[in-house]
DNA sequence: GGCGCCATAAATCAC
DNA sequence: CTGTGATTTATGGCG
Protein backbone atom coordinates (compact mmCIF):
# COMPACT_ATOMS: atom_id res chain seq x y z
CA UNK A 1 0.00 0.00 0.00
CA UNK A 2 2.03 2.93 1.25
CA UNK A 3 5.13 0.77 2.05
CA UNK A 4 7.63 1.57 -0.79
CA UNK A 5 8.33 4.92 1.29
CA UNK A 6 9.04 3.43 5.00
CA UNK A 7 10.49 -0.17 2.87
CA UNK A 8 14.98 1.02 3.77
CA UNK A 9 13.44 2.67 7.18
CA UNK A 10 10.96 0.45 9.18
CA UNK A 11 11.88 -1.16 11.83
CA UNK A 12 8.27 -3.69 11.70
CA UNK A 13 10.86 -5.35 8.83
CA UNK A 14 13.73 -6.81 11.03
CA UNK A 15 11.75 -7.69 14.01
CA UNK A 16 12.37 -10.82 15.99
CA UNK A 17 10.70 -12.88 18.03
CA UNK A 18 11.51 -12.34 21.81
CA UNK A 19 13.48 -15.55 23.52
CA UNK A 20 12.11 -17.65 25.98
CA UNK A 21 13.63 -15.89 28.85
CA UNK A 22 12.54 -12.39 28.01
CA UNK A 23 8.99 -13.80 27.64
CA UNK A 24 8.64 -15.66 30.48
CA UNK A 25 10.07 -12.65 32.29
CA UNK A 26 7.58 -10.32 30.88
CA UNK A 27 4.78 -12.85 31.24
CA UNK A 28 5.52 -13.82 35.04
CA UNK A 29 5.62 -9.60 35.80
CA UNK A 30 2.09 -9.56 33.71
CA UNK A 31 -0.15 -11.70 35.41
CA UNK A 32 1.24 -10.91 38.79
CA UNK A 33 0.13 -7.52 38.51
CA UNK A 34 -2.68 -8.36 36.83
CA UNK A 35 -4.79 -5.99 38.68
CA UNK A 36 -2.50 -3.23 37.46
CA UNK A 37 0.29 -3.94 34.94
CA UNK A 38 1.83 -0.61 34.32
CA UNK A 39 4.97 -0.84 35.71
CA UNK A 40 6.65 2.14 36.77
CA UNK A 41 9.74 3.31 34.83
CA UNK A 42 11.82 1.84 37.37
CA UNK A 43 10.53 -1.41 37.08
CA UNK A 44 10.52 -1.27 33.15
CA UNK A 45 14.13 -0.75 33.56
CA UNK A 46 15.06 -3.47 35.33
CA UNK A 47 12.85 -5.77 33.42
CA UNK A 48 14.57 -4.46 30.28
CA UNK A 49 17.95 -4.90 32.08
CA UNK A 50 16.80 -8.44 32.96
CA UNK A 51 15.42 -9.13 29.54
CA UNK A 52 18.14 -7.84 27.50
CA UNK A 53 15.89 -5.44 25.38
CA UNK A 54 15.47 -1.75 25.51
CA UNK A 55 13.11 0.60 27.35
CA UNK A 56 11.17 0.91 24.37
CA UNK A 57 10.39 -2.47 23.56
CA UNK A 58 9.29 -3.01 27.43
CA UNK A 59 6.64 -0.71 26.52
CA UNK A 60 5.77 -1.97 23.31
CA UNK A 61 5.57 -5.33 24.64
CA UNK A 62 3.17 -4.29 27.89
CA UNK A 63 0.82 -1.82 25.59
CA UNK A 64 0.65 -5.21 23.17
CA UNK A 65 0.14 -7.44 26.14
CA UNK A 66 -2.73 -5.42 27.98
CA UNK A 67 -4.66 -4.51 24.45
CA UNK A 68 -4.84 -8.46 23.25
CA UNK A 69 -5.70 -9.82 26.64
CA UNK A 70 -8.36 -7.40 26.93
CA UNK A 71 -9.49 -8.11 23.33
CA UNK A 72 -9.25 -11.66 24.39
CA UNK A 73 -11.08 -11.16 26.98
CA UNK A 74 -13.61 -9.70 25.08
CA UNK A 75 -14.06 -12.72 22.75
CA UNK A 76 -14.52 -15.35 25.07
CA UNK A 77 -16.45 -14.88 28.20
CA UNK B 1 -29.56 -9.53 22.22
CA UNK B 2 -26.85 -7.20 23.30
CA UNK B 3 -22.69 -8.67 22.87
CA UNK B 4 -20.53 -8.60 26.09
CA UNK B 5 -18.96 -5.80 24.69
CA UNK B 6 -21.75 -3.33 25.30
CA UNK B 7 -23.00 -5.46 27.96
CA UNK B 8 -19.22 -4.54 29.49
CA UNK B 9 -19.51 -1.08 28.78
CA UNK B 10 -23.46 -1.00 30.40
CA UNK B 11 -22.01 -2.86 33.37
CA UNK B 12 -18.41 -2.63 33.71
CA UNK B 13 -17.52 -3.72 37.64
CA UNK B 14 -19.96 -6.74 36.37
CA UNK B 15 -17.83 -8.11 33.35
CA UNK B 16 -14.31 -6.60 34.47
CA UNK B 17 -12.43 -8.06 36.87
CA UNK B 18 -9.90 -5.01 36.68
CA UNK B 19 -10.53 -1.23 35.48
CA UNK B 20 -8.08 -1.24 32.97
CA UNK B 21 -9.55 -4.18 30.93
CA UNK B 22 -12.40 -1.51 30.58
CA UNK B 23 -12.69 -0.33 27.05
CA UNK B 24 -12.18 3.16 26.77
CA UNK B 25 -15.30 3.98 24.41
CA UNK B 26 -18.65 2.07 23.70
CA UNK B 27 -19.75 -0.57 21.53
CA UNK B 28 -21.65 1.64 18.84
CA UNK B 29 -19.13 4.34 18.76
CA UNK B 30 -15.67 2.67 18.82
CA UNK B 31 -12.51 3.97 18.26
CA UNK B 32 -11.15 4.18 14.61
CA UNK B 33 -8.38 5.29 13.21
CA UNK B 34 -8.15 6.77 10.38
CA UNK B 35 -4.47 5.70 8.07
CA UNK B 36 -3.33 8.82 6.23
CA UNK B 37 -2.44 8.74 2.54
CA UNK B 38 0.68 8.72 1.38
CA UNK B 39 0.73 12.23 -0.01
CA UNK B 40 -0.40 13.61 3.32
CA UNK B 41 2.11 11.72 5.00
CA UNK B 42 4.72 12.92 2.21
CA UNK B 43 3.50 16.56 2.94
CA UNK B 44 3.52 16.00 6.63
CA UNK B 45 7.57 14.92 6.54
CA UNK B 46 8.47 17.52 4.34
CA UNK B 47 6.86 20.45 6.12
CA UNK B 48 8.31 18.79 9.48
CA UNK B 49 11.98 18.75 7.69
CA UNK B 50 10.91 22.30 7.39
CA UNK B 51 9.88 23.36 10.63
CA UNK B 52 9.20 20.73 14.10
CA UNK B 53 7.12 23.47 15.27
CA UNK B 54 4.14 25.46 13.03
CA UNK B 55 2.46 28.47 13.63
CA UNK B 56 -1.63 28.57 13.88
CA UNK B 57 -1.62 30.09 10.15
CA UNK B 58 0.80 26.92 9.14
CA UNK B 59 -1.61 24.98 10.44
CA UNK B 60 -4.28 25.81 8.92
CA UNK B 61 -2.57 26.26 5.16
CA UNK B 62 -1.71 22.53 5.73
CA UNK B 63 -4.92 21.35 7.43
CA UNK B 64 -7.05 22.76 3.64
CA UNK B 65 -4.18 21.33 1.79
CA UNK B 66 -4.03 18.12 2.91
CA UNK B 67 -8.42 17.32 3.44
CA UNK B 68 -7.53 16.90 7.43
CA UNK B 69 -8.78 18.81 10.44
CA UNK B 70 -6.21 21.31 12.36
CA UNK B 71 -6.31 19.45 15.48
CA UNK B 72 -5.25 16.41 13.75
CA UNK B 73 -2.28 18.28 12.10
CA UNK B 74 -1.54 19.44 15.10
CA UNK B 75 -1.52 15.67 16.75
CA UNK B 76 0.31 14.58 13.97
CA UNK B 77 3.35 17.34 14.80
CA UNK B 78 2.95 15.74 18.32
CA UNK B 79 3.43 12.62 17.63
CA UNK B 80 6.05 13.51 14.73
CA UNK B 81 8.07 15.54 17.53
CA UNK B 82 8.24 12.38 20.13
CA UNK B 83 9.13 10.04 17.03
CA UNK B 84 12.25 12.14 16.12
CA UNK B 85 13.37 12.65 19.63
CA UNK B 86 13.27 8.79 20.49
CA UNK B 87 15.05 8.30 17.50
CA UNK B 88 18.05 11.45 18.18
CA UNK B 89 17.80 10.48 22.13
CA UNK B 90 18.69 6.90 21.81
CA UNK B 91 21.50 7.93 19.53
CA UNK B 92 23.35 9.52 22.45
CA UNK B 93 24.21 6.36 24.61
CA UNK B 94 21.56 5.56 26.90
CA UNK B 95 21.96 2.23 26.66
CA UNK B 96 23.87 -0.03 29.15
CA UNK B 97 23.57 -3.42 27.28
CA UNK B 98 21.51 -4.26 24.34
CA UNK B 99 22.11 -6.32 21.54
CA UNK B 100 22.68 -5.43 17.89
C1' DG C 1 -6.92 28.72 27.90
C1' DG C 2 -4.87 26.73 24.19
C1' DC C 3 -0.32 24.20 23.38
C1' DG C 4 3.28 20.90 24.01
C1' DC C 5 4.85 16.74 26.38
C1' DC C 6 3.95 12.31 27.90
C1' DA C 7 1.96 7.71 28.71
C1' DT C 8 -1.15 5.12 26.69
C1' DA C 9 -5.02 2.90 23.64
C1' DA C 10 -6.38 0.94 19.49
C1' DA C 11 -5.75 -0.06 14.83
C1' DT C 12 -2.61 -1.37 11.51
C1' DC C 13 1.66 -2.92 9.49
C1' DA C 14 5.32 -6.20 8.21
C1' DC C 15 7.20 -10.33 8.70
C1' DC D 1 -3.51 -17.94 8.16
C1' DT D 2 -1.97 -16.71 12.95
C1' DG D 3 1.13 -14.46 16.13
C1' DT D 4 3.90 -10.85 17.54
C1' DG D 5 6.94 -6.86 17.84
C1' DA D 6 6.86 -2.11 15.94
C1' DT D 7 4.58 1.92 14.04
C1' DT D 8 0.81 5.01 13.18
C1' DT D 9 -3.51 7.85 14.66
C1' DA D 10 -5.83 9.60 18.69
C1' DT D 11 -7.09 10.61 23.69
C1' DG D 12 -6.57 12.78 28.26
C1' DG D 13 -3.81 14.55 32.03
C1' DC D 14 -0.79 17.78 33.56
C1' DG D 15 2.46 21.78 33.41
Amino acid sequence: VMNLRTRFLDARRKRRNFDKTTQKILNEYFYSHLSNPYPSEQVKEELARKCGVTISQVNNWFGNKRGRYKKNMLKND
Amino acid sequence: QLSSFSMAVTNPMLYYAHPWMRPEFNFEHKRTRQTYTRHQTLELEKEFHYTKYLTRRRRIEIAHSLALTERQIKIWFQNRRMKWKKENNFKSLNDPNVKL
